[in-house]
DNA sequence: GGCGGACCCGTTTTT
DNA sequence: CGGGTCCGCC
């Protein structure tokens, strides 16, 4: 029997297509994993093809370790097919040859703590205030040029006469010459370095060419200019190239996405065959025919129906929860009930627009006992403790950008070591042209209790460093953490979950050495910066997931819940206003990937009251109201609403109509002014209007966000009717 | 000069 | 809720 028997007729089209380049259009749920992984089990086992000349591009080390799994499994055997996330492929491809743009083989990269650590010091140079321009918009600016191949005196010239335009340009600026002298990279230096080689020099280019007879290239929607450039630049002329994508999945144009990428596919490679796959077999019709009604307002879109011949298991459900709290509260008792029911808690997620949506969750999720893991938000590489401790391994290896390291722990544990010895130091480091560790250790800057202090410290990172060589990396590290009194300070505070953490971590580290023998410090610090979270132990431990919908990409679930589908929230009303209509439709996208994750049963969920958030009433998303009404059904707030105005349950429109009233529009805000005891957001009881928010206080004046029936009042804030209530 | 506590603000998505 | 800032204490 062969690999390719367990495929319908497309995908066995796809997964054999071998000696032209193929575009796979695949629907969410159309199995395109299967048709990659079948595809390269086809050429390794039925066609001879040796597995080092095949290429495997992922979107994520998530996608990449699931993708090597199921090859292992249909192979029964672990083959050497390379399989990577495009910035993993790139730290290979500069290993080998970064050397010809006069950096060293062992750069650093920059995460965007670093990011922002250079940041804060341009900042501070140029007296920039970090609140009118925050980190993110600054690092999103320098990252947006850098891929779009806007260097530092195109951005001043684009920027002209914009005050605003001009100060970011300048920041940019800072924090290129600052990577370079640090000879650091940061993320897309990792790509756009590589395609600085493979452009300028064409032995390198061929070299690599000559390496690889079959690239694969997943989630190719999402792909970028400047990914697409390096792309292109591996396929010789005797490579076959095979991409696989949804456009109606395209959920990163914010990163750089280029959706005419794969659109134009066929006038890059016009000998290309296409092959759409669009049965799906992932979903029943009630999930799948309400995200194609969604999905089908978008207008710039192909047409493109997915069918599935499942069979169905109810409706959608809708939940308008009465306020904020309500809505996680009602999620658990589901998941509750689900789980009574036989479901296992690993089957079933709950997805959000927005990080920050999760703690909400999480509070519920612990009231109610249910086992839950977050993904995202805070990964395991972005905790304090951990990026200490790899901070102190960054000091063994004299960097260039050791600097970063130095300012990060040189008062952690608290040395004695405030900003203005940190000032001297970094000026007796310019006068006398070292870096920052060689400032410390000349031991002429810092006096009194801090010196002896910095002694120690000194110490013991040039023990560390005696024996870097010759001591395993895990064993280094347990010497530092000690030595440098950091371990002891985290006891001494009780940071049990901190400690937890670092053992975590060493244990971690002993994986990697059992798994990389040969594995020095500069190869494992490299590794570890590509990864964000971190590996999955396997456990048998059942969990539900929470997740943000862009984390949710390429997976699947028995039952998916999509939490707080409110205006504003999703979409995202930042994002909207940034974007227009185009970004309008890739949160319909983002809609649509999340309804499509689930396979049996999707719930969704939304509030009604007072959003902190937006600064006004809270109105279900539009995104409910497009869902097909034979697919949904409302329960909670809504339901009752569409019944008390004797309209016809389950209609998404009377439904709509039926809330209307939630349309009042705030008048718009001015930064409101303070009285001493009530304030915007405080809890309120009134005699007559019961329970209510305020919403704004103006002049001795506060508006008041009171239940449905009584609505909107200004009443004089020192009025005796209302009072604070916890 | 360093440090801890009090208080403020503002929350997009990721390799 | 976390991160930044301000302030008063050591």
């Amino acid at each position: 029997m062969s690999f390719v028997d367990q495929l319908n007729e497309k995908q066995r089209a796809a997964a054999t297509c071998v000696d032209a380049h193929v575009r796979i259009i695949a629907g969410a749920g159309s199995g395109k994993t299967r048709v990659v992984t079948t595809r390269i089990a086809y050429l390794i086992k039925e066609l001879g093809i040796l597995p080092d000349r095949i290429m495997a591009i992922t979107f994520t080390n998530k996608a990449a370790n699931e993708m090597k799994q199921r090859m292992e499994e249909m192979l029964e055997e672990s083959v050497g097919i390379q399989i990577s996330t495009i910035h993993s492929l790139c730290v290979r491809m500069l290993r080998e040859d970064i050397a010809v743009l006069d950096y060293p083989r062992s750069f650093t990269i920059l995460d965007s703590d670093d990011q922002k650590a250079i940041l804060k010091r341009a900042y501070k140079e140029y007296g920039v205030d970090a609140k009118t321009y925050s980190y993110g918009s600054v690092i999103g600016y320098i990252s947006a040029n850098k891929t779009a191949f806007v260097s530092v005196e195109k951005a001043k010239d684009l920027a002209g006469s914009f005050q605003s335009e001009q100060i970011k340009a300048q920041l940019y600026a800072y924090y290129e010459k600052e990577l370079a002298q640090m000879k650091a990279l940061d993320f897309d230096d990792l790509l756009l370095f590589v395609y600085r080689i493979l452009e300028k020099y064409p032995l390198i280019r061929e070299k690599w060419q000559n390496r690889y007879d079959y690239i694969h290239v997943d989630e190719f929607q999402d792909v970028d200019r400047l990914q697409w450039g390096i792309i292109r630049h591996l396929v010789s002329d005797q490579c076959k190239l095979c991409v696989v994508g949804d456009p109606d999945q395209t959920i990163y144009t914010w990163r750089g996405a280029d959706i005419d990428i794969i659109m134009r596919f066929d006038h890059d490679f016009p000998d290309c065959k296409t092959i759409v796959l669009n049965e799906n077999y992932r979903s029943t019709p009630s999930i799948l025919n309400g995200a194609n009604a969604v999905i089908a307002n978008n207008r710039n879109r192909i047409e493109k129906e997915l069918f599935t011949r499942a069979k169905d298991q109810g409706k959608i459900v809708h939940f308008s929860a009465m306020d904020d709290a309500n809505e996680p509260v009602w999620i658990a008792a589901k998941v509750r009930a689900l789980h009574a029911s036989g479901a296992r808690y690993r089957d079933i997620a709950v997805l959000y627009r927005s990080n920050y949506l999760s703690r909400s969750l999480e509070k519920a999720m612990l009231d109610a006992q249910i086992p839950y893991r977050i993904y995202g938000g805070m990964r395991f590489y972005d905790r304090a403790e951990i990026k200490d401790a790899l901070s102190y391994l960054r000091l063994c290896l004299d960097h260039a950008a050791i600097d970063l390291a130095v300012r990060r722990v040189i008062n952690v544990p608290k040395r004695g070591v405030g900003d203005r010895s940190l000032e001297a130091l970094e000026a007796y480091a310019l006068t006398h042209g070292v870096n920052l560790y060689e400032a410390v250790k000349a031991d002429a800057v810092v006096k009194g209790k801090a010196r002896a202090a910095l002694g120690q410290f000194v110490e013991a990172v040039e023990a560390a460093r005696a024996k870097v060589h010759d001591v395993a990396i895990s064993i280094l590290l347990q010497e530092l953490l000690l030595d440098s009194g950091y371990l002891h300070a985290l006891e001494e505070a009780n940071e049990q979950e901190r400690i937890e953490n670092i053992k975590e971590l060493i244990a971690d580290i002993e994986h990697y050495e059992e798994e990389n023998p040969d594995g020095t410090l500069d190869d494992y610090m490299q590794m570890i910066s590509l990864y964000t979270d971190k590996e999955e132990t396997e456990s048998n431990q059942d969990f539900i997931q929470l997740m943000s919908i862009h984390a949710a990409k390429g997976l699947e679930f028995d039952y998916v819940f999509v939490y707080s589908l409110s205006e504003g929230v999703f979409p995202n009303e930042r994002s909207v206003a940034d974007g227009g209509a185009a970004a309008l439709e890739e949160e319909r996208r983002l809609a649509y990937v999340a309804f499509t994750r689930a396979k049996k049963k999707l719930f969704i969920s939304d509030a009604q009251g007072y959003s902190f958030v937006l600064d006004r009433l809270k109105k279900t998303s539009r995104f409910v109201a497009e869902i097909d009404p034979d697919c949904i059904e409302h329960v909670g707030l809504a339901k009752q609403e569409t019944k008390r105005d004797g309209q016809e349950a389950g209609s998404a429109n009377a439904y709509i109509k039926a809330n209307t009233w939630q349309n009042t529009q705030m008048e718009s805000n001015s930064p409101a002014k303070r009285k001493a005891q009530l304030r915007k957001g405080d809890k309120v009881q009134h005699q007559a209007f019961g329970e209510g928010i305020i919403v704004r206080v103006d002049d001795g004046l506060a508006t008041i966000a009171f239940a449905h029936k009584f609505g909107i009042r200004k009443i004089r804030i020192d009025h005796p009717s209302i009072k604070k209530i916890g």
